[in-house]
RNA sequence: GCGAGCGUGGUGGAACUGGUAGACACACAGGACUUAAAAUCCUGAGGCAGAAAUGCCGUGCGGGUUCGACUCCCGCCGCUCGUACCA
């Protein structure tokens, strides 16, 4: 065989074999257990960039592993194709959005299969074709019918010279990314699906799923469920009561105000007679809409003037506005008490309310300094509340409630901190809302009429949506009264189309419904692996509709992903790849140099999935040294022409042994590190150092050359879910029949781990101080007592009584001793 | 601000369940081969002291638990992700 590693002739050569070959096509196959492996699609914006190679190349190793472990493994990929982006090219361009990404999309599956993943591409899908987005609208319709659908007012970022609604992420500090204009918050009516409605399944049925536990904690806390109580303050001069939720009814008697929202009726109302108010209300407005930003922005704050009645006190206590307060939380109100709230402590300090201590530690706590700062402890005893006093948390909390239910005012509640999620974008590049406004109102187009298709022959120039101003798309009939009607403009927000992607490719061939019966023979995916950026919304969303897909008759399962694997960035000189900090690795540049087998493995190497990744150009190098190693070792071995005699362990030369042992260790730990750990760095060293003990081994006897072969084989096996191009032309070279990727993963022979004699390291007070070579049948006296009589222990025993003996199997003694 | 992570040699990382810190690489230095270079191969290396044997120190910082802590607990510092219209 030739002497030189040549990538880009083996890859393209094996490519073509698997193409032809179908190998990745997948169909329902009763005699294997099935396996669904999922990547998060990409949004198809030009060109791959390496955290796409890392995503994909993690699944496709797992895909191939579990194939040659005899599973039925599902890969598929496909495009979430909607989105700002093409809109922005399009403003650059001239060019439309579907063009853009059309384009984008060829160019971005020729990568992919460059890169060798063993996608089924018979099921590929893009979201921004009506094939796809048709079940979209036909999902909403059913949710429109279940009451899931509904229309309320919500904030947004409003651009007064673009006169358009513009995303948090273009707006940069207040102003508008293109216009410059100070951004202002408006109110428009909005489209909301009641994701609240399942929050509780939604909280629960975390338990169930085999997620890393810093997402689930983060789920959990995003879902914010608490208990509280919601209860009513009477309002002088006025018959309607306020509403407030708080979690901490047991510190009612430091209530001290109230703070509502900026946006709470009682303060608009009240700025109608106050122009400072009214002033005021528009400054908090100027804040951007992102959480991250009004949580940041200095409290402030002005009182209305207006007043509440404490509900057990009687005292009357004033309302104020304050910026941080949210109208979408609770009630858009909250009771105030600065002693045991930070942040109320803070706005009382700052507008001198006075702050009333009524929680007091059991014993003493140095951080327990009203003056200095909140209390916020749940571990106190209830002071100053009257007829509540000296009562723990829990106590307090079913006292104040009982009474203000007993008052009719008020009750215990469970509240959460998930808002229900809006829909609906002023944007065109993005799946049409199926409803039509009508002279009787709001009506859904009918599933007769689906798809609404999206003209895609249009031009973007950032002045809002195109679709509004193209009169034969929002001009149309309503079917009931044949009378005008107008098509809705809003399109979904982009994360409905990936919130039930991985259900259709399941799916993939129905064409007279969403998903037919062999959704559930695939469902749930078995390992969704994607960047841990996704960590809540994308992966709250799509178990949302995972839900309503069942509720629906849809599906049969209650999760979409059974397991999931978030991975890190990629980083380069310590930062994330952006083009404004000029830092990019094009992987399709380092493809034409070394071949995707070398990035594949370099990107497998450098880290374990979940850990950022830092891009080293020279590490590149390094894979690709190692690979052109193993290709000569290989091409040795053919040559060279060894012979494959059949051998017993017992009957090997020593040095033979210890690669016989070496070889089954490797398999052990290569089959652990890619099939439970997924840690494929490891995986990779281990072989590295297989191929390093090979090297320096010289076969003389016919069985040094069959324990040889035999080693060089399995090599290239084990390499092969990493580098399938140049492990399917080795097995070849090495004159093998049966197709690479058709053969069974090795099997460990355990006879071969064993060991006559193992080390053992001896501890003096926790401190290493000699190895021993132990018989494996030695008792723990015989240990002991040989540990004892190391010189380098015996140094350290001297002049010492020892107290304790600590003999951990196969690993080490440690001698606890103290002067005599 | 809030929620969740992470922090180990010059660099990426290893140490999986509390049991040898630095596997495997990268970069570097020295050597072999070469007219020379590249490529390839061999050797070396956490820091300090020492000729060496060896000793002491060492996993962001400060404390704690333990026979033993990179690993567990408490408090800080720094970085990363998310924060509901980026995907």
């Amino acid at each position: 065989m030739e002497r030189d590693y040549q990538p880009s002739v083996i890859e393209s050569k094996v490519q073509a074999a698997w193409d032809a070959e179908g190998v990745f096509s997948r169909s329902e196959d009763p005699a294997k257990p099935k396996f669904y492996c999922l990547c998060m699609f990409p949004y198809p914006s030009g060109k791959l960039h390496m955290g796409h190679v890392r995503n994909y190349t993690i699944g496709d190793v797992i895909s191939r592993y579990l194939t040659m472990n005899g599973y039925n493994v599902l890969q598929p990929m496909g495009w979430d194709a909607f989105g700002m982006p093409a809109e922005n090219a399009a403003i650059k361009n001239q060019v439309p959005p579907a063009a853009w990404t059309y384009d984008n999309i060829a160019h971005m599956r020729g990568q992919l299969k460059q890169l060798g993943f063993g996608y089924d591409w018979n099921r590929e899908l893009a979201t921004c074709t009506p094939d796809y987005y048709r079940w979209e609208q036909w999902l909403f319709t059913r949710m429109l019918e279940r009451g899931l659908a509904y229309r309320k007012k919500a904030r947004v970022n409003w651009d007064p010279v673009d006169q358009t609604v513009l995303a948090n992420e273009q707006v940069i500090d207040g102003r508008g990314w293109r216009s410059g204009a100070l951004v202002e918050q408006r109110e428009i009516e909005q489209w909301f699906i009641r994701i609240t409605d399942y929050a509780d399944q939604l909280l629960d049925d975390l338990d169930t799923v085999d997620w890393p536990e810093q997402v689930k904690t983060m789920q959990r806390n995003w879902i914010g469920r608490s208990q509280g109580v919601e209860f009513s303050f009477a309002r002088p001069g006025h018959t309607e009561r306020l509403e407030v939720y708080t979690t901490r009814p047991d510190t009612i008697m430091g209530i001290t105000y109230v703070a509502i929202a900026p946006t709470h009726p009682i303060a608009t109302k009240a700025a109608e007679s106050r122009p400072e108010l009214a002033a005021f209300i528009a400054d908090c407005t100027r804040i951007k809409v992102a959480e991250a930003d009004l949580a940041q922005a200095p409290k402030l704050g002005m009182a209305t003037g207006e007043s509440v009645i404490h509900p057990l006190t009687g005292e009357e206590l004033p309302i104020w506005i304050a910026n941080f307060v949210l109208m979408e939380y609770g009630s858009g109100a909250v009771m105030a008490v600065p002693a045991h709230d930070q942040r109320d402590w803070e706005f009382a300090t700052q507008y001198g309310l006075p702050i009333r201590a009524v929680i007091a530690p059991q014993g003493e706590d140095p951080t327990y300094d009203i003056g200095q700062a909140a209390w916020t402890e749940k571990t106190g005893m209830t002071i100053a509340s009257g007829e509540f006093d000296g009562l723990p948390f829990a106590a307090a909390f079913d006292a104040v409630a009982a009474r203000l239910e007993a008052l009719g005012i008020g009750r215990v509640t469970t509240n959460y901190r998930l808002r229900d999620w809006g829909i609906g974008r002023q944007r065109y590049w993005g799946c049409p809302i199926p409803v039509i406004y009508t002279d009787e109102g709001i009506k859904p187009v009918g599933d007769h009429a689906l798809p609404v298709v999206l003209p895609e022959d249009v031009v973007v120039d950032g002045q809002g949506s195109p679709l509004v101003r193209r009169h034969d798309f929002v001009q149309t009939i309503d079917p009931e009264t044949q009378r005008p009607a107008q098509r809705e403009t809003d399109t979904f927000d982009t994360f409905m189309e990936s919130s039930w992607y991985y259900a259709r490719f399941a799916s993939a061939f129905s064409q007279d419904a969403m998903l037919d019966r062999h959704a559930n023979y695939w469902l749930p995916v078995d390992l969704y692996i994607g960047g841990i950026e996704h960590a809540i919304l994308h992966l709250l969303y799509a178990r949302f509709f995972h839900k309503v897909l069942r509720d629906l008759g849809l599906l049969t399962s209650d999760e979409p992903f059974k397991k999931l694997l978030t991975q890190g960035m990629v980083l380069k000189d310590g930062s994330k790849m952006s083009k404004s900090k000029g830092n990019t690795v094009d992987p399709q540049a380092l493809i034409d140099l070394y071949g995707a087998d070398t990035v594949r493995l370099f990107t497998m190497f450098a880290a374990p999935p979940e850990q950022s990744l830092e891009w080293s150009d020279e590490g590149v190098a390094g894979a690709h040294r190692f690979l052109k190693r193993v290709y000569s070792l290989v091409a040795d071995a053919v040559n060279q022409r060894y012979t494959d005699v059949p051998f017993t362990v017992a009957d090997l030369s020593p040095e033979a042994r210890d690669l016989y042992r070496k070889l089954h260790e490797t398999i052990a730990k290569v089959s652990d590190d890619i099939g439970r750990r997924y840690h494929f760095n490891t995986a990779i060293a281990a072989v590295m150092e297989l191929v390093n003990q090979l090297q320096r081994f010289t076969p003389e006897s016919a069985m040094d050359q069959a324990v040889y072969r035999q080693a060089i084989d399995r090599v290239v096996v084990l390499l092969s879910p990493i580098t399938p191009h140049l492990s399917t032309h080795l097995w070849q070279a090495l004159g093998q029949s049966t197709p690479l990727h058709a053969i069974a993963w090795p099997t460990v022979d355990t006879a071969a781990l064993t060991r006559d004699v193992y080390m053992l390291v001896v501890q003096v007070n926790g401190k290493l101080r000699a190895r021993i070579e132990v018989a494996a049948e030695a008792t723990d006296v015989e240990i002991l007592k040989q540990a004892r009589a190391e010189q380098q222990v015996r140094k350290f025993l001297e002049g010492m009584t020892e107290v304790k003996t600590i003999l951990v199997p196969q690993k080490l003694v440690n001698l606890v001793v103290k002067p005599a």
